[in-house]
DNA sequence: GGGCGATATTTCGCATGCTAAAGAATCCCC
DNA sequence: GGGGATTCTTTAGCATGCGAAATATCGCCC
């Protein structure tokens, strides 16, 4: 079950290394990007959302953009103040608020032509079909793992999350 | 050089959800981690990087934190209040300031027994040698090719990040 | 039909995290 | 050896980002 020795230790550093610089220098794109259009990071995935969804409530939009409700709230607030979206109640559910483009963030979300990750897909498109399929299928049994990691340390919340 | 068709769109997607979910996955149980010891997640890391280096600037922080200066000064403070680091000024060169753990300090970091991103070499332990010889070659062809397109983009700075 | 637990959102307080600009100290070059 | 460019750190202002508690509403069950 765990065949990884300890000449292998530089690897798992590296691997983790270059997860964390991926992440992060497309992170920063996305906000670099953003930048040219007058927005912040997350005002632009949000735009982008909506762009193509359109009338998204504000729990449904945090899960999409993996944050907590109360981050959200400050998210579109600050968006709502620049008359990027509008707030909705919904007529069926009146606990739901609806957020939507206004026709200025409309016209923003057109006016940028790449997706936040373009330059991504951009690198991956270097790889091979046979490396991409590998990578999925790596990083798939990674996360599979990880999750059963995290399952066992919820039920028995105490130690490190990797003692044996 | 672009050997990526559109069957494999759906990959991409994937691979670049499991980069992320990784990602804030073991922040979080970072976070967690550090919560025990009654600290931040950043805390954490600090705490466990002087452990073992002592004596380190808060230039030389940033760059092994991968955050601003500012941010660094931020959290340093936020430690030296809690009475886990102090302050030193260098004494060759005067603009640096050197930081460094209070036996406080020393003793919360000698109390967390794992290191943050062991949930990750746990996980990493479920691959064979060769998925980790794999993952971490092709991961580095992908971070090349990131970094080949962001320095090309820092030369042209006006369209998007990928651009053919 | 009234109360009670569950769900959706907001508020509050705090800790990152960033950029730009200010403040110190050093370097370097004439 | 003096001054300007450079480097190290901090400050200021803002935008996430989180958890916990407060609010509002809904659903259900008796």
């Amino acid at each position: 079950m765990s065949p990884l020795e300890p000449e292998l230790k530089d690897d798992v550093e590296e691997i983790i290394e270059t997860i964390i610089y991926l992440y992060t220098e497309s992170r920063r794109l996305t906000k670099e990007l953003a930048r040219r259009a007058q927005l912040t990071g997350p005002q632009l995935t949000v735009v982008k959302i909506l762009e193509s969804i359109d009338d998204l409530s504000l729990s449904e939009l945090s899960e999409r953009i993996r944050a907590q409700n109360s981050t959200v709230t400050g998210i579109i607030d600050r968006m709502e103040r620049e008359g990027l979206v509008v707030r909705e109640r919904s007529t069926e559910d009146r606990r739901v608020v609806k957020i939507r483009l206004t026709p200025k963030g409309a016209d923003i979300a057109a006016a940028i032509p790449v997706e936040p990750m373009e330059m991504f897909r951009a690198a991956l498109a270097s790889l091979t079909k046979d490396e991409v399929r590998d990578l999925l299928r790596i990083l798939g049994k990674l996360s599979k793992k990880v999750k059963t990691i995290i399952k066992r340390d919820a039920a028995h919340p105490r130690g490190g999350a990797a003692e044996e």
